[in-house]
DNA sequence: CGCCAGGCTGTAA
DNA sequence: TTACAGCATGGC
């Protein structure tokens, strides 16, 4: 195993929670050593305290993958400014999300891994999609070590029969997964080309893949594309924006927010780290839902 | 059993 | 534009 030590301004930093607040699906824990797919490799990494040790990829490559040169104490600076420009007080509920969620990064995924994950996320449950990315993996993935694999290339999945795809639990999912990979194959810069676009270029062009909404397109921008002002709203940050912030935004129109509306009023209200703020409030849920079980069992 | 889940697509108003 | 049915299936 290689190893890095973390510096005092790459603090707080926790793998833990980085790996397992849905931003990446289908890697396994055992004891304190994750292993994954990461970039067409099989990574191994763990943490101890201030020191991260790693095996399947380069040191610039961990350091980019778990955001660790982030700089957390900057950008939570900048979003609390954010919000007292907006509102002119501090947000205590914010801050009470945040402070449970500490050490959390913005993961940097692999494009094609990211977004294939996230168009099998669709109306499922974390547990259920961590599944069905690795049932992909065992039946259509990249031989890497003897009996493990990485994604399959975009070639490789456009081939594959409907049926098949979705013995792998994919569902209604497994035809976007068809057309997606065929839609990359035939055009193989369609990466770069969002790459150097803009937010919003980049999301409409993310759209036009079958598969692939709003939602989706915000995952893949925030966890692939580092557009760290992308905001996934799903059901449980539209629930917390609902419940929270329900105030603070100016609908003159009545009935349900649209989610550029909460997406929207997320950029103005936390700034251009929006999709830290994000993850911040959707991590925390997780580890309450964990503390109430513990305690629960207390004898 | 019934509801929920990191939603998207197609159709109708 | 917005509203909604339909879609598959494991978790709980």
């Amino acid at each position: 195993m290689k190893s890095l030590t973390l510096s005092k301004s790459q603090l707080p930093f926790d793998l833990n929670l980085s790996l397992s607040c849905g931003q990446i699906f289908g890697w396994k824990r055992t004891r304190n050593t994750w292993k994954g797919v990461h970039n067409g490799n099989i990574v191994t990494i763990r943490q101890k305290g201030t020191l991260i040790e790693y095996d399947g990829l380069t040191k610039p490559d961990v350091i980019r993958f778990l955001g660790i040169s982030d700089p957390v104490s900057d950008i939570i600076k900048s979003i609390r400014e954010h919000i007292i420009a907006y509102k002119g007080s501090p947000d205590h509920f914010f801050e009470t999300m945040h402070s449970k969620s500490q050490g959390l990064r913005i993961l940097r995924q692999h494009p094609w891994e990211c977004l294939v994950s996230f168009i099998c996320s669709a109306n499922s449950n974390v547990s259920t999609i961590g599944k069905r990315i690795n049932l992909i993996l065992g039946r259509y993935g990249t031989s890497c070590t003897f009996y493990e694999n990485t994604f399959p290339d975009p070639a490789v999945l456009s081939q594959c029969k409907e049926p098949e795809l979705r013995e792998c639990l994919t569902g209604y999912r497994a035809p976007y997964l068809i057309k997606t990979a065929q839609y990359i194959h035939e055009h193989p810069d369609f990466f770069q080309q969002v790459r150097k676009m803009n937010y919003h270029q980049a999301k409409d062009m993310l759209m036009i893949l079958p598969g692939v909404g709003p939602k989706v397109a915000d995952c893949v921008l925030l966890f692939a594309f580092e557009h760290l002002n992308a905001v996934p709203v799903d059901i449980r940050i539209r629930k917390i924006i609902e419940d929270q912030y329900a105030s603070l935004i100016h609908t003159d129109k009545s009935g349900k927010l649209s989610y550029d509306t909460i997406g929207g009023f997320c950029r103005e209200y936390f700034g251009p780290y929006a999709g830290y703020a994000q993850q911040y409030l959707f991590a925390t849920r997780d580890l309450e839902k964990e503390e109430v079980t513990k305690s629960a069992e207390l004898p």
